[in-house]
Formats: structure tokens, C-alpha cells, sequence
DNA sequence: CTTTTGTCGTTAGCCGCCTAACTATCGGTC
DNA sequence: GACCGATAGTTAGGCGGCTAACGACAAAAG
């Protein structure tokens, strides 16, 4: 969805005049943080609008991409039973959330909600055959917008892409910002 | 805001085990893919925890910031008067939105609504004193988080960086994905 | 066995974004 | 001068995220 900052991305030279005023802006990382917003939520609104076409939201497409890929490990029982946490972890939401989707999903009938049989705590979420065949519906055409969105893109310069993708992906998730002490005391206080 | 497919990225053997099931799916493709949604993400949630610690929501930010991008060309006056429907243009949110973000921002004194002087249709929306202290404030560490994620990336590795995701953006938004016409008569229809 | 601690799923309430509809106003046409 | 389409801003309602709190249950501590 649409959540960001300008939508069409400063020029670098405005980017060069700003640095003079902020002796903290970096031109060159700015460019790049500003693009990659700008690309990934492009990206995203690219299957967005075909996974509504089957009336199914981001969130729904990923417990029912969570419940896919476990069959695939399990594919001798048709059953793929996984809790409400686990897919809220694996799809990265909230429990809270999980249970407005399995909700949804449940009522459109593409997931099932039953007991857990050990734990009276859980429940077991499992893909129901209709649900299975709304994937076999939606993943062709999926896979070919991906397909189709990284033409332009080739196999060398794809393996640069996700090498760097990678990079700063491992400084989101495995350092903590600068100054994170310092504003993290400040509580916001004003309206 | 994380609104992902799945936390954990498939490993690229699983990968080309599924397209082994799905022809449409191009391994490298869908690799890539996944790798931008899932940086763009983290990115996204790095500066908005900062903001979040000012009470500054993502829109909020973006409306500021291009109220004081529009300072930065007509810096003699003081004020720099947009309309809500500029600012929904160039933050890319729907004209309803900017409504309920210019409110907010109005009520915390941030910004002002006057009347247009020559189309009574219009409204003025301008940066107060306290808007640009706040701007002030938020920047400099905004600036050094951006700074900070892209540290690991040379300087060739970013102008690269810079070029791909070109690429997939020019993509994204000048083109029409494939089969965009047999889906669009698509109808919901069901729950 | 009892108590404590922790986890699971759910609920309630907030916020930001959307679409659709409405009102007020402008500009052009007759 | 009176209509008429287009446009600006707002309102109403929906949806999908979030946090905080809850009751039910399991596992560890006593």
C-alpha cells in the first residue's frame, strides 16, 4: 500500500544542496533508501492488485502461502495443521491479526480451524481442497508478474541485486539504528 | 508497516524445486522479488520507529516533508501555501486521506488552513513556526539512520543499487503487467 | 496437590489507508 | 444570465494492521 514519502524522488543534485544545510545527510545513501522504498512498494502494489482481483489481501496470501510451503514438507497427508502463532510468526503479524485472517480465510472456506489434539491451548489451521485450488489458480499468473516485473533485470545483475538487497538487510535486522538510546527515552508527550 | 509474504526468505534450492511444479515460476525472478518486498520493508520500519518516537506517522512525515521541500524553492516567504490536493499528489495518498492527515497536523500546530484567495474551492496549507522546529528536530537523526543502514555499501555498490532499482521501478510503473486484461474482468463474486 | 509463571487464542479499541458519495465552487456554453 | 461538466475538499463506511488486556490452559516450582 501506499505509504511514502515523495513520490517522485528528489533529483541528486537537490539531494547535494539539502546535504549542505544537514552536515548528517548522506546524498548517495539517501538516494538509495529513498529508491528502494519507492521499488519495493511499486513491487508490491504489482501482485497486490492481482491477488484482489481474487478478492484476497497480502495478509491472507501469506497464511495461505504459509500453509502451502508446510505441505510441502508433509506431502504424504493431505493435513498441514500449523497454530495460529506459528503463522503469525512465519508471516510476521501479530497473533492478534492471525485471528482476524484465519477468520476471513475461514469463512470464505479455504482454511479449516480445529482442536489441537495435544494441547487444548492451540488450534490447528490446515489448507482445505478449496483453498488449494484457489493457489493452483493464483500462483501461474503470480509467478509470471514476478517473472515479468525482473526482465529487464539479467541473471548477473540479479545476483548483484539480491547481494546488495542481502547487505542492507542484514544491517536492518541485526543492528540497532544509531541513536536508538538516546530517542528512545523521549516519550512523544505533545499531540 | 509489515504487510509481508513470508518472514523468512525460501532458500533458493526450494525455489527451483517449485518451479519444477509451476513453469511460470523463474527462480531468480521471484528471488529478487522477495529479497526487494522484504529490504524495502525493513527499511521502512527503520525510520519509521524513529518517527513513531515523535508521534510522526509515515503520511504525517511525508505531507511535512513536502511542505518544506516547497520552502526550500520559495525561501524568501516564509510561508509556502499547498493545496491538500497537491500534497495527496505528491505524497501519493487519495485526497480523503490528506484530509485526515492535514486534520491531525492541524490539530498538533503543525500546520495551518487558510482559505485560497482567488478559488474559494481551495484551501491553503502552510508549515508553522512550530511545524519547521519540529523538522528541526527530526531530521538530523532521520538523516543519520539512513546514513546509518547504508554504511555497509560503497560507493560504486550504491550508484549499482541505484541503477536496479531503476530499473524495476521504470518497469513497474510504465508498463502493464501480462495478462492484466484476462484478470481485470475478473469479479471478486465470492467471499 | 497447589501455586506460579508463561503461552495461546481471542477480544476491544485505535489509526491510517482506501472507495464512494456529497457539497460548494469554477469555467465554459448557450 | 442560466445551465452543466469538472474540480476541491469533506464525510461516511470498510478493512487490515497494531497494542493492551483478557480467560483458558500447560508446565515448572513449592
Amino acid at each position: 500500500m501506499p505509504h511514502l514519502l515523495l513520490k517522485d524522488l528528489p533529483r541528486y543534485e537537490c539531494l547535494l544542496e539539502a546535504a549542505r544545510e544537514f552536515p548528517d545527510l548522506d546524498p548517495s545513501a539517501t538516494e538509495v533508501f529513498l529508491h528502494l522504498l519507492r521499488a519495493g512498494d511499486e513491487a508490491f502494489r504489482v501482485v497486490e492488485e492481482h491477488l484482489a482481483q481474487h478478492d484476497i489481501s497480502q495478509g491472507r496470501f501469506g497464511v495461505l502461502m504459509a500453509l502451502w510451503g508446510n505441505c510441502q514438507d508433509a506431502e504424504n497427508k493431505n493435513e498441514k495443521p500449523l497454530t495460529p502463532a506459528e503463522l503469525a510468526e512465519r508471516t510476521g503479524v501479530t497473533r492478534a491479526t492471525m485471528t482476524g485472517l484465519v477468520d476471513t480465510l475461514e469463512r470464505a472456506g479455504f482454511v479449516t480451524r480445529t482442536a489441537h489434539p495435544d494441547d487444548r491451548r492451540m488450534m490447528s489451521v490446515c489448507l482445505t481442497k478449496r483453498g488449494e485450488k484457489l493457489l493452483a489458480r493464483i500462483l501461474p499468473p503470480h509467478f509470471r508478474r514476478m517473472a515479468w516485473l525482473m526482465e529487464p533485470l539479467s541473471e548477473p545483475e540479479r545476483r548483484t541485486f539480491v547481494r546488495l538487497l542481502t547487505k542492507v538487510l542484514t544491517r536492518a535486522t541485526t543492528s540497532t539504528p544509531p541513536s536508538a538510546r538516546d530517542e528512545e527515552t523521549v516519550r512523544p508527550g505533545r499531540a
